[in-house]
DNA sequence: CCAGACGTTGTT
DNA sequence: GTCTGG
DNA sequence: CCAGACGTTGTT
DNA sequence: GTCTGG
């Protein structure tokens, strides 16, 4: 779960529109400063080096900016295993229709990428297997999330990006500062369709705006 | 000291 | 591994 | 995260 | 309610 790939021969990253936990992210790290910075496909949800089955991982696909430099799961991934996970999208779910929740997609204005604030684990599978996985730090949500959710990814600034992958920088102050909610700017919302629901949906309808709701009294 | 947890989201 | 609770 | 299953004996 | 699968 670590397929690697060379940024001098970059690949075509299939295009995904619906990622569930425990399927694979694409990531970059380094391992210096000074060191070429590495893409990556790590599991979705960490697994720390204790964890006795991958089930564990389910539960933690997202670490709480608040204590993530202290709660044993995340502390050592947070000082010395940071890394971006690029996407150009997220989706959060607010209030129920009828017994299902509403997805809500959030992008950037342009449509461009933007990288989330990420943390990797290796566990150990005997001798010779590991399984590298990662989480993403969450924040206080900003007002493009309001009456949506009170959570959202924490989306790194690019002029951050070396300070929070280079693995020598033990500044955790610092590094805490930077996992903040994102200026409203970055983002827009839009609303999707049900379908975002179910992870075996995974295609470009999932990110089309949501069809438009017929309401009461109206004529089909 | 040992044993047991180690997490987030959202809900009641 | 490391932290918390007892 | 959300959706969907969650169970055994014994057989239409 | 809680677990599993995606």
């Amino acid at each position: 779960m670590a397929e690697q790939f060379d940024l001098d021969d970059p690949p075509e990253l299939e295009a995904r529109y619906n990622i569930a936990p425990g399927q694979s992210v694409v990531t970059i790290r380094t391992d210096s400063a000074g060191a070429p910075r590495r893409i990556e496909r790590f599991r979705w949800g960490l697994l720390p080096p204790w964890a006795e089955d991958a089930g564990i991982g389910l539960r933690m696909i997202n670490a709480r900016s608040e204590s993530v430099a202290l709660k044993p799961a995340f502390r050592s991934a947070f000082r010395r295993r940071r890394c971006l996970v690029p996407a150009d999208g997220f989706y959060e779910w607010g209030g129920a229709v009828g017994s299902l929740k509403q997805p809500y997609l959030f992008t950037r204005p342009d449509r461009g990428l933007f990288a989330f604030a990420g943390l990797f684990d290796v566990w150990h599978v005997g001798a010779e297997d590991e399984v590298r996985s990662s989480t993403i730090v969450t924040t206080e949500a900003n007002r493009v999330l309001a009456g949506i959710h009170d959570r959202m990814p924490v989306i790194l600034h690019p002029r951050d990006y070396a300070n929070w992958l280079d693995p020598a920088n033990d500044d955790i102050d610092a590094l805490q500062s930077l996992l903040v909610p994102s200026p409203e700017a970055w983002l827009e919302r839009q609303t999707v369709g049900l379908r975002v629901n179910s992870t075996r949906n995974d295609d470009p309808e999932c990110i089309a705006p949501a069809p438009p709701q017929p309401r009461q009294g109206e004529l089909l």
